[in-house]
RNA sequence: CGGGGCGUAGCGCAGCCCGGUAGCGCGCCUGCUUUGGGAGCAGGAUGUCGGAGGUUCAAAUCCUCUCGCCCCGACCA
């Protein structure tokens, strides 16, 4: 492909809109561009990204045995009410009407097109397993669309769905996902790790995502460094403390702290250790406020909250609330005297002793409070979120926190969907049963934004090989007959030998042309020019050292070829 | 939705506080020179100053409303 045939937007400087390092240099290089928020263009060199991952992510998928189908991205409503998540899903799903005022929605996940397709298509367990996949836009109206490709909300998705006998069946697909995820994601040449997730609102019994290790990335994961543990922070289990606390209780009492709201302000106010404090957060559920007690240096994970109590949303209580359960403003609540309100509390809360809590009463705190003598709780639970340094719930060593940019999802589902839309097949005895099902998503153009930020330096990206738009860009420097005829030569050699080219063949001086290759990322450039041509060379650099091998022009395809070698490796 | 910020030429920005002919750099067009890391000189084109309303002799600038976008928090591939 020559540079004047395709449509290659450069950016000289960093446009405005963008921070993060991949959508930064994605606008920059001419891979993507903005329609409205969340929402982008693939301009050509961004597609050739998109359909490299998508090829790959197909031919595992088609190892593992799934088979690929396409459903349609507008879903009617009645699909969704079947399964409750017509209300569920809140204002994520994009909702219309068409011109018969029937209502219907973009399609955010396909669950409940695919359970339907089943449950019409599919009668004996002869048939089963299965597992059916797709590649095709999804929308989500995300509250913050954010990062370019990383969080948009129409973005491409690759969706596999399982449908098995039985449990153990089920796991067996779980497992083949797992292991086809890990191919995809060491193909697209990232470094990720697999964690245990939380279900939300997919539903289902287990889970893992796949997450790309970068420090921009959007979670938290924690692992053991000795072990084989990881898991989301949100997921992660925290062990009660085992040592039982031996400091003696002494007697409670007030002391005033004016003003002082915060933990920063009180702890600083009476020159003690957050973990010292314990908070008093009160949730309001719907149905009624509950009062949740988290040590001060603790942060509450209101994912297990959720579970604990069963409720599907929780939020924070109002100041209104706050004043009414307490009869003191916001930021002196505790648990002494706490009335009408049920208090459950972190494990860390029952070994903590003599702490400090609000005293519900405004500018007042009790210092020296002890549970069991001054306050009761309805209930201990896990209810906060591991942080580094807590011990592994596999007892397997010591967590570690890293970022990272979750880029795959698989999910047991169990029977949620088969038993709400009654997706059945016949056992050998002629006996109804519901189908065990899992669910499996890749975010394409996360994939490769996340590829971007692992892979670039100051000057642009650094594909890495398989997913590259191009192997290689080759730079003549320069009109001459020399250089114009030595170039079309080459490009036509290289493509011989399997590799795709793209020529700079615009009337550009040199430094422009280099400063673009650099940005676009291509792994490998062939620098044409009369200089070299003069002794016979070109030059091969290799994008990712910077690194510059003078080449006759017949041993570049073989060169080309051994400095790719190890990253073809894994194609077969 | 809450908090912060921004909308001025294709891109990056200044001008706004203190109202008076709309600017700079890059890119783009023409010509000459140059040609291995974002060239030089000369000439040129390009704006409903996000939109609507208001104040004023006069509004990019002040006021009100509105739309869009970005960043920080609750959602997720």
């Amino acid at each position: 492909m020559r540079t004047s045939q395709l449509l290659l937007p450069t950016l000289r400087e960093d446009p405005g809109e963008a921070e993060t390092v991949s959508h930064r240099l994605m606008l920059r290089s001419g891979l993507i561009r903005k329609v409205a928020a969340g929402i982008y263009t693939y301009l050509p060199l961004g597609l050739r990204i998109i359909r490299k991952v998508e090829h790959i992510i197909r031919e595992e998928m088609n190892r593992a045995g799934a088979q690929e189908l396409l459903m349609p991205i507008a879903s009617p409503a009645e699909l969704w009410k079947e399964t409750g998540r017509w209300n569920y899903y809140g204002k994520e799903l994009f909702r219309f009407k068409d011109r018969h005022e029937r209502d219907f929605c973009l399609g955010p996940t396909h669950e409940e097109v695919i359970t339907d397709l089943f449950r019409r298509e599919v009668r004996s367990y002869r048939q089963l397993p299965l597992n059916f996949y797709q590649i095709q836009t999804k929308f989500r109206d995300e509250i913050r669309p954010r990062f370019g490709l990383m969080r948009g909300r129409e973005f491409i998705m690759k969706d596999a769905y399982s449908f098995d006998r039985d449990e153990a069946g089920a796991r067996v697909s779980y497992q083949k996902m797992y292991d086809a995820y890990q191919r995809i994601f060491t193909r697209c040449g990232l470094r990720f790790r697999a964690v245990e997730a939380d279900t939300g609102l997919i539903g289902g019994t287990s889970s893992h995502e796949f997450m790309v290790l970068a420090d921009t990335g959007e979670e938290t994961i924690v692992y053991s460094e000795t072990g084989t543990y990881a898991a989301n922070v949100e997921r992660a289990e925290v062990l009660p403390p085992e040592e039982s606390n031996a400091e003696a209780r002494r007697p409670m009492r007030p002391v005033d702290t004016p003003n002082r709201r915060t933990i920063e302000d009180v702890t600083k106010f009476l020159k003690v250790d957050p973990s010292r404090l314990v908070k008093t957060l009160l949730y309001n559920t719907g149905k009624e406020t509950v009062a949740v007690l988290i040590r001060g240096d603790h942060e509450a994970n209101e994912i297990k909250i959720k579970r604990l109590l069963g409720i599907a949303d929780i939020e924070l209580a109002g100041p209104a609330t706050v004043e009414k359960a307490t009869g003191a403003p916001v930021g002196f609540a505790g648990p002494v005297g706490l009335k009408d309100v049920r208090i459950v509390a972190d494990h860390a809360v029952k070994t903590a002793r003599n702490v400090i809590v609000g005293a519900n009463r405004a500018d007042q705190h009790y210092v020296d409070v002890n549970w069991e003598r001054d306050f009761q709780v309805d209930q201990f639970a896990d209810l906060r979120n591991a942080r580094e340094g807590d011990p592994s719930p596999r007892k397997d060593g010591i967590l570690k926190a890293t970022k990272g940019i979750e880029v795959g999802h698989v999910f047991m589902l169990g029977t949620k969907y088969s038993e709400l839309m009654n997706a059945v097949y016949l056992d050998p005895n002629g006996k109804e049963c519901l189908a065990v099902m899992g669910c499996y998503g890749i975010g394409v153009g996360r994939t490769a934004a996340a590829a971007v930020e692992q892979n670039h330096d100051e000057k642009g990206i650094i594909w890495p090989f398989p997913i590259a738009p191009f192997h290689v860009h080759l730079l003549p420097l320069g009109q001459s007959a020399g250089v114009t005829g030595a170039t079309e030569r080459l490009y036509d050699a290289v493509h011989a030998a399997g590799f795709e080219a793209l020529w700079d063949d615009r009337d550009e001086r040199a430094g422009v042309k280099f400063n673009d290759a650099d940005l676009i990322g291509a792994p490998y450039q062939l620098i044409v020019g009369d200089k070299g041509l003069a002794d016979g060379t070109i030059e091969v650099k290799i994008r990712k050292t910077g690194e510059k091998l003078k080449v006759a022009p017949v041993d570049v395809p073989e060169t080309l070829s051994k400095l790719s070698a190890s990253s073809r490796a894994a194609d077969s």
